[in-house]
DNA sequence: TCTTAATCGAGACGGTACGTCGCGTCTTGCA
DNA sequence: TGCAAGACGCGACGTACCGTCTCGATTAAGA
């Protein structure tokens, strides 16, 4: 009755364990020690497991960074998909400032943004894999609000998206806090909400 | 690349064609090159300067970056003093929304912003070489046209700053264009004018 | 090089076809490539084998070469046991000569007999299988032959082969051809026949 | 009145400590751990020594190698250049076995001889460095020998020379020791001395 | 006939050494 | 004193093999 047993594994597979220790590693070292010392080494001294391990399965350190973003993001910052009210903008606004500032696995996410300025192989990779699908879910509740009359931006919704988490990014970039009521105020200014 | 021919020899004084050399082989190597290949031994091949001649006057290449950058920002990209309108500061955003995405210059900011997340030494001297100064000239610039009336932004001026320059360098960051009409509409929105 | 098609399973007892497939391949190597290129993964990527299958049957890849040696050897260069003349030593050090210059499983001998210096291993594994033996067999001849009055050496038997096999590997050693006649001449001077 | 004082050394020359730091650890490690131990990193680490200081001076452990081997066998293994008489040719070859058996620098020769069979780049520069040059200088020795009438070998003074060493190296190669008289008797036989 | 056990190809794993590059320090000789 | 030149100790880079290991498939022998 179970249908088609998966049976995924075969012969010799990717020890998982590895896996976890590797992108653990890289996040500890990232929060503990900083990006310079963010080596291959480093992870592997840190990790417990051979250099070509991480290169058998990550061509680069960023690879590495974003695959615990894209999970650690997903998991701690989902864009809202039911409800596209002006106040659920305001929820995700607040949490992925708080997410930035205040969370390791933001740190990951400047640290990448960081690094796709002096390598544009990082941030072609870095669109792909993060950047451009959560664009795509934003801009989606975004339309999905203004089509509920929920919101009336004067920008379209790229450059309101970008004129929102610009100055959320930009504050924790230069190291500054986010105040309280900052988010409200630019929701207020940017998008304009007719309602909560 | 081009192998400057030698420059005469300096004595016992600091050599002022070395120091012009070494800015401008940064320079070039950063926009050539990108940062990966921005390495002291490459600015010293290129600048046809010794390596210890660079580490005689700058403590880091994050150094030498600065040097270019307040230079060129002074020259290219004053903060009006004079006469503190909405007019101003718009003109200013447009120049510094041109600066940060054509100018060679705005790349050195943008990767010198970079730098700053991946080590600390480069982000305090940041604050004290250029974002300090530059900030203090904007607020003074913000603070003159809301006490002339001119604009009456809801946020506080250091907030409403990084809410106008934040959405154009999270742009330039990414790799997106600044279209026609953003900086405007920032201006209308979190300024909210009360003239043209 | 030549991409062995799939031979068929074996099962449960030892695979023949594997066995030869791996003594091949490392002496095809051995010719083809030289002893630098004769790594396990690259005999058993040459002869479609799984390293362990190596590992399983041979301790290192010295004991490849010695199974290759010693069936070559006594295939192609038997010492006469049955008549012990001063002529059948000629021959048989004619065709020594010839093996260790000209044909490829000489290259073998030399390359053990090299690889010796750099592992004591070798040298152990190397007289037990190879030069042990083969030494006892020409120490009958030799003794055989001085015995019948056939030769009259100067030195004992050991020590005389020596002086005999000595010359001829060393000359391989360096690169340098056997001459004509150098083989009869070394006969001569060392074993002073009596006849032929 | 020195005439041209040398002033060899401009600006930042080679550290003659550090090159000897390398000789002596590589002599060390293959002494004491053998070949297999004797790696580029394992010499820089025995000698305090950056492991680009070594490629910056050597193409490879064998040059190392050879370095030692020349200067050692020119110091304490010099061929007789004065008195070409069979006791001296005799004596040479005494020396020589002592060297090849006992003396540390000759594990050296024997090693290179080895590695020479494993890489034909090492065979090349063996010969250039070490063989070909006092293979140069036996034979004047032999040469001035026969010329004198204190020997007359059967064989030309080249395979002549062979027929010598090459029993002694051999022995060496295969771990015999020389026992008394076997070079006493190599003379008798391949050079037939007329005198004493 | 049906386990059971050994062998096979495949290849991931923790390691070590490779040869290269850039770091920041240093020393030398010239100007 | 500043400078060009460049050697030095250091440490990370990305690659190749090492020898061990585990997996699922294959096949012969014994229950």
């Amino acid at each position: 009755m179970s249908p088609t047993p998966p049976r995924p594994r075969s012969g010799n597979r990717r020890d998982e364990a590895a896996r976890d220790a590797v992108l653990h590693a890289a996040d500890d070292l990232l929060a503990e020690k900083g990006f310079g010392a963010l080596t291959i080494e480093a992870i592997a001294r840190e990790a417990g497991v051979a250099k070509q391990t991480i290169y058998r399965w990550w061509p680069s350190k960023v690879e590495i960074l974003l695959d615990t973003l894209v999970e650690d993001a997903e998991r701690q910052l989902p864009v809202p998909t039911d409800k596209a009210t002006a106040a659920s903008i305001r929820t995700y606004l607040r949490k992925f400032a708080r997410f930035v500032t205040h969370d390791a696995a933001g740190k990951v996410l400047l640290a990448l943004l960081a690094e796709a300025q002096h390598d544009p192989e990082t941030a072609t990779r870095m669109h792909q894999r993060y950047l451009g699908p959560r664009r795509r879910q934003e801009l989606e509740l975004l339309k999905g609000a203004i089509d509920a009359g929920e919101i009336a931006p004067r920008l379209g919704p790229d450059a309101a998206m970008d004129a929102l988490i610009g100055p959320i990014v930009y504050r924790a970039l230069t190291g500054a806090s986010i105040p309280r009521g900052f988010v409200d105020a630019l929701v207020e200014d940017v998008l304009r909400p007719r309602t909560g």
